[in-house]
DNA sequence: CCCACGCTTCGGGGCGCGCCGTAGCGTCGT
DNA sequence: ACGACGCTACGGCGCGCCCCGAAGCGTGGG
């Protein structure tokens, strides 16, 4: 049984704090070079290569060069769903030992507010995004599963959102996997819809980046098309 | 942010070999003694308390005594779908490393064939009864989610299955959470559904433990029904 | 009542590995 | 071509924790 070994090796490799600040600041889905993995977990260069090179050869990561610099991303969407089920869990183990909410750092209030989970939205916003969409009838979750309904299909398709390749089942409904909010504690849409949803809010403009953190920002133009689209006040 | 912190705290608690085989062995669902989990992690005793300790304090595990006796089991769904998750990438990084399919055992013939999974079956057992449903119309299932059709829950209430829990939606579906498979790559139910499945088959007498594995056995009434009312050849 | 048994606590030994010095390689700017 | 820069390879230091022997507690059985 080589399974159970492999268990631990994995585990282990998350189990490091230098290594888990660096995939946690991976969990947006952006390439980073070393020497900003290495700021973001507090440890010198050197060290910070050594960890990634481990962290590649197991299939955590995958690594290409551009230059002088060598961008790392996490390898695959099963790390990113891996890295969620272990954040739930810490979160829950947490919610047990201190009863209140743990903390509410300056900083994080605009983390709160929106950022990307991997490849998807994550956040206040998408958590709204979900409630909108199933207020309208447009999508159905559960803890389970969920699914965008025909007219939520035709109304994010009516938006020029493209969604060919998880397409619907015979009775034109199209699943999305559900992604427990690490801050809202409420289910919002991960899986290729999620994804189609946050390259959309991309494209038009609606978020961008703030500086080099994880958090998004609700553009102006973004806050408009979201009230006039969705019925939902972002930002 | 203290989840980053979490992260690598309960990561670390997987990482170790001694745990990891412990908390492989509750993936099946059931409670163990202290002594049993020793023996499965192949350590001493005393060694095994403590690391039961650390599992219970950060909300892993759950104990609860039975005269001399204490069993333990994996405190939450959350927990077992994050050993789900790294298992995952763990066989995904070794499917890199090492072309070819690793070890067949002979003992692991018939953990392939049928096991539970926490709480729903697994094996090819679990992927057969997927494809078995899927190709009647009874259930749909992708990569982001899956649901019963309403054919699907008529025809499984008709068997008594009890799924009140996860209710269908407006239109008679109910989903289903997809399970990779471990050994046969391809997804199976889980979530509500998947128990309720597991559930009665045991209620039935159709599959039963084999041993102290997390293998089961199909008994022969199971092979009938399960051929006369799925269409499929098990065991 | 005493022993057997399951489990836990305490203490010390040992090994692994995370860390940063220094040094070396490849790439880009001027 | 030279230096700056990003990254990587090597070596030794030090901390942490995994492990088991010995001993203590609670339960169950003869």
């Amino acid at each position: 049984m080589v399974s159970m070994a492999a268990l631990a090796e994995t585990a282990s490799l998350v189990g490091d704090p230098a290594r888990a600040n660096m995939l946690a600041a991976l969990m947006d889905g952006r390439a980073l070079t070393a020497s900003e993995l290495a700021r973001a977990a507090s440890v010198a260069p050197q060290t910070a290569s050594g960890h990634l090179a481990r962290l590649t050869e197991a299939g955590l990561l995958a690594m290409e060069r551009q230059g002088r610099h060598r961008y790392h991303r996490l390898a695959s969407p099963a790390v990113a769903r891996m890295l969620e089920g272990i954040m739930a869990v810490a979160a829950e183990g947490r919610a047990v030992a201190s009863p209140r909410p743990v903390v509410t750092g300056p900083r994080d209030r605009a983390l709160r507010a929106a950022r990307t989970c991997y490849d998807h939205l994550a956040g206040r916003l998408a958590v709204d995004l979900a409630d909108a969409l199933t207020a309208r009838g447009h999508l159905e979750m559960s803890a389970d599963g969920g699914s965008l309904t025909p007219e939520g299909l035709d109304f994010l398709r009516g938006l020029g959102i493209a969604l060919e390749h998880g397409r619907a089942g015979r009775n034109g409904r199209v699943f999305c996997r559900p992604c427990l909010d690490w801050s809202e504690r409420r289910p919002h849409v991960a899986g290729a819809v999620g994804a189609a949803l946050c390259a959309h809010c991309f494209a038009q403009g609606w978020v961008r980046r703030i500086d080099g953190s994880r958090a998004l920002q609700v553009t102006q133009g973004g806050r408009r098309d979201l009230r006039a689209l969705f019925g939902i006040e972002a930002g």
